[in-house]
RNA sequence: GCCGGGGUGGCGGAACUGGUAGACGCGCCGGACUCAAAAUCCGGUUCUGGCAACAGAGUGCGAGUUCGAUUCUCGCUCCCGGCACCA
């Protein structure tokens, strides 16, 4: 062992040890129970990130320590590799998406190796490789032909410069990102996946996952959105019906117009004869597509000039259009209640349209209707025979009047809406199938599979290659044999990453998507990722794996276990002031920040001096040039500080706060512990354990430390899952064993018992140099194998223990008292500490509240 | 706008089930070692007053429940994530 802690040299080492040994390749044959660890693969940008560092390092921990429990663990890597930013690359440097993928797959893995993550790399898979997308075609083609894929209109995002489909990121204030032209929402014949069949099992499931965090289930289930109402019939003047969803008919009669989305078909038909209402409807085309884009705009209108009948009432109820009715929720039409909802208010006031007020507080309070909307529920009034009513009673009333007339009926609606999986776009899984004039849409035979998307290609901007490739889209029809033309869209990305974690248990079968060996290892017991996919990603996943469930390749309903959904890294960001007033963003590591003694702080540049602007705290990214390159930090620190440091920074289901010093704080804490061992090493004829019973006080203190610690670190680490207050623990025990004086009976083997147990507690966050410091306290062997130590009860046990003294909720003294002292005598001390004396003088003690091994709190009132 | 999360010393964070607020680390201050510096080691460090003992204040803001609230309830505020074609 060397004096002084090299990190490249232990980790190059060690590293070639694993990899020589093949340390970390799961085998379904192997002893220990199974445990699937998985991290979020990546999508292969370029280089890692720091985001990426985490993520992984969160996942590697619980891999190796549940290693060290005996587990039998699968941990592996692949790649994320169909995306936009590939074609972004290909559009800037004109390099085909394929070759620059492939490219940044090679640097990223080589970088993942470097940070020593317990991989098994034998299972490696990239969704761009055809050998992994077949079989999500063939999957696809199983369940068009069950009926869970249809085809509909759906609404895109147009860029009428660059005749292109644009993905919302690329929409910027209503404009093309590289055109600049206003863009348009257009409808496109598009393939769904029939997901709304599943909605009722994608909620209902979401109570067992118990594994997951409450949030993240609260995300789920608010986009599920099930809703229990009523969906009631407007008719109109020549009979036919407009058709609306309520989740409130208790306010039925207070309906004072009724409001359709644009695309609905009733609009499109007046606005054939009415170029003003034509123009209106332009013009909500002229918007982006998302969600948050509809919400915030602003709320416009226009009277259709028809009327329709109130189903209960008869009366006639005037129809409007209105930009913020969502045709894909619903049945596109809305019944609007200005007096009880917020929004229909809004409008109502904007457009002077009436309000009518049918509901009213239950505790008989005033209201003032007509300067805000009561949205509560409440009773019914000004509701013919229903008023009197209850918000509850009336909904079961009014659904039966609805349903006597067959003008309504009850109905379960849902906010999740099928999900679309057509992009517009290269590369991406050629979607297979083949559009033929005579036979429609008809699926590739699966001798055909897989269609293989060509890959010499350079995009450019202007809508999908594919297109302009008749080598590529010119087809025969499998039906009729008639000429026929090529599907050109390209599977929505989450396709891929909705199954990949079941492939890696049959990653090499090339005779069938999955087989039993994914069930082996599957459900996940362990997935790590960004929050940021707390609905998207992990819905698609959960109904993948029961799609694939009801195909019968899987057994189990849920894909994952237990999930862990880590926080963003940021840092600070510095810009300079353009002349044009735009900002030029300068990365943090050539800021050099100083304290004047007000404690006020300047940041300048380092090389110029010159000064800069702070801009906060963000998200690390490209836009803000406020990333820390890994790769700097693990040449200068070593990998094992990097792990180390983003540990112990931050819970990991926070955000983590880059800072310099602080990665300098966690290097001191690995040189400190090798110097410990460096030490302890010396003294050769060491015993490995010391004998309990012959300490002294000050040994069994160190030791009942290090059972105390050996405890909360395995519960840290397992349970809570806090790695950060785990290193604290381990940073405690470390500065206790180093205070230890030699001069203490058996100070020397208690030293290296203590060492060794820490090092095996550092194992996972910190595995090279704590391999290397394992030899050196005399094991042998893998430390990565090695079993995680136990906890001696015994060892815990105290003679003395110290308790708080309140009075009135103040703290006013701290007593000695045996561990096994009555109630009678903690309160005697308590009353008898001369402090505590003086706070209770004048006063009479009225109530002891005693807490056993904690406090005690006099609470005294003037007598 | 809707849904979800967060706000604690100079900074990152700890306090797990309502029970001693500030563990651990960074930074800073003082000391040791050194010709000197770096590195390392030891001590101190929420704020205010006090030599000290100790006292008062204090967990984004305002109320409430409780013997006791960072923790529970209500209202507000600021920051962050997601919102279906970024992944």
């Amino acid at each position: 062992m060397q004096e002084s802690y090299d990190p490249a040299e232990v980790e190059t080492s060690v590293q070639e040890r694993w990899e020589q040994g093949r340390c970390f390749e799961a085998r379904e044959d192997a002893e220990g129970e199974p445990f699937y660890c998985l991290s979020m693969f990546p999508y292969p940008s370029g280089k890692l990130h720091m985001g990426h560092v985490r993520n992984y390092t969160i996942g590697d921990v619980i891999a190796r320590f549940q290693r060290m429990q005996g587990r039998s663990v699968l941990q592996p890597m692949g790649w994320d590799a169909f995306g936009l930013p590939a074609e972004n690359a290909a559009i800037a440097n004109g390099v085909p998406p394929a070759r620059w993928t492939r490219q940044n797959i090679e640097q990223m893995r080589t970088q993942l190796k470097r940070l020593g993550f317990a991989y098994d790399w034998s299972r490696e898979l990239a969704t761009c490789d055809p050998e992994y997308y077949r079989w999500e075609q063939w999957l696809f083609v199983r369940l068009l032909k069950k009926g869970l894929v249809y085809r509909k209109l759906a609404t895109v995002n147009w860029d009428p410069v660059d005749q292109t489909v644009l993905a919302n990121e690329q929409v910027i204030d209503g404009r093309g990102w590289r055109s600049g032209a206003v863009v348009e929402r257009r409808e496109m014949p598009q393939w769904f996946l029939r997901i709304t069949d599943y909605a009722d099992e994608l909620l209902e499931a979401l109570d067992g996952l118990d594994g997951w965090p409450d949030q993240v289930r609260a995300m789920q289930r608010n986009w599920i959105g099930r809703s229990e109402g009523v969906e009631l019939d407007f008719v109109g003047a020549s009979g036919e019906t407009l058709t609306v969803y309520t989740t409130r008919p208790d306010t039925l009669m207070g309906v004072t117009y009724v409001a359709l989305a644009p695309e609905h078909p009733w609009v499109a038909r007046l606005a054939g004869v009415d170029p003003e209402l034509a123009a209106f409807v332009d013009d909500c085309r002229r918007r982006g597509v998302a969600e948050a884009d509809l919400a915030t705009m602003e709320k416009l209108g226009r009277a259709l000039g028809i009327d329709v009948t109130h189903p209960l009432s008869g009366e006639a109820v005037p129809v409007w259009v209105a930009n913020f009715v969502l045709m894909e929720y619903g049945t596109g039409a809305v019944m609007s209640v200005p007096a009880h909802d917020e929004r229909d208010h809004a409008f109502a006031r904007q457009y002077g349209l009436p309000i009518r007020q049918v509901i009213e507080p239950a505790d008989g309070s005033d209201w003032d209707i007509a300067a805000e909307a009561f949205t509560g529920y409440g009773r019914l009034t000004a509701s013919g025979t229903f008023s009197g009513l209850s918000s509850e009673e009336a909904f079961g009333a009014i659904a039966e009047a609805l349903e006597a007339r067959g003008l309504g009926r009850r109905r379960r609606n849902y906010r999740l809406r099928d999900w679309g999986i057509s992009r517009q776009r290269y590369w991406g899984c050629p979607i297979p199938v083949i559009h033929c004039e005579h036979c429609g849409a008809v699926p590739v035979p699966e001798s055909e599979l897989p269609v293989v998307l060509p890959e010499d290609v350079v995009p450019d901007g202007s809508g999908s290659p594919l297109v302009r490739m008749p080598a590529f889209h010119e087809a025969v029809c499998p039906q009729c044999g008639s000429p026929s033309r090529r599907e050109t869209d390209t599977f929505d990305t989450f396709f891929e990453s909705s199954w990949y974690y079941a492939r890696y248990g049959s990653a090499d079968n090339h005779e069938a998507m999955l087989d039993s060996r994914a069930d082996h290892w599957l459900p996940v017991d362990q997935y790590v990722g960004g929050v940021e996919h707390a609905v998207l990603h992990l819905l698609y996943a959960r109904f993948f794996h029961k799609l694939l469930r009801d195909e019968g390749l899987l057994q189990s309903d849920e894909p994952f276990t237990r999930l862990l959904t880590q926080g963003m890294v940021i840092a600070p960001t510095f810009y300079r002031e353009r002349a044009d007033g735009g900002r030029d963003w300068i990365n943090p590591a050539a800021v050099e920040v100083t304290r004047a003694e007000d404690g006020s702080t300047e940041a300048r540049e380092r090389e110029t001096g010159a000064p800069v602007r702070p801009g906060g705290m963000e998200k690390m990214s490209k836009s803000k040039n406020n990333g820390v390159d890994p790769q700097a930090l693990i040449e200068r620190y070593g990998a094992d500080t990097a792990r180390l440091f983003t540990m112990f920074a931050a819970p990991p289901d926070l955000s983590l706060e880059w800072s310099d010093s602080g990665v300098e704080g966690a290097h001191r804490f690995l040189k400190r512990l090798w110097r410990q061992v460096y030490e302890c090493r010396c003294t050769r004829s060491t015993p490995m354990r010391a004998d309990p019973d012959r300490l002294g006080d000050a040994g069994r203190g160190l030791r009942r430390k290090l059972h105390e610690t050996i405890a909360k670190v395995t519960d840290d680490v397992g349970r809570r899952q806090t790695f950060n207050t785990a290193i604290a623990a381990c940073m405690e025990l470390l500065n206790e064993v180093s205070r230890l004086s030699p001069d203490e009976p058996e100070s020397a083997a208690l030293r290296r018992e203590c060492l060794t147990d820490l090092v095996l507690m550092l194992a996972p966050i910190v595995p090279h140099v704590c391999q290397v410091l394992w030899e050196s306290l005399g094991h042998h062997g893998l430390v990565a194998d090695a079993a995680w130590p136990g906890v001696d009860k015994a060892a815990l046990v105290a003679e003395e223990i110290t308790l708080a003294v309140q009075v009135n909720g103040k703290l006013r003294a701290q007593i000695q008292v045996p561990a096994d002292a009555s109630r009678e005598a903690v309160e005697a001390a308590a009353q008898a500490d001369a402090n505590v004396q003086r706070h209770v003088a004048g006063a009479r003690v009225v109530k002891v509240i005693v807490v056993p091994g904690r406090l005690v709190n006099l609470v005294a009132r003037p007598s």
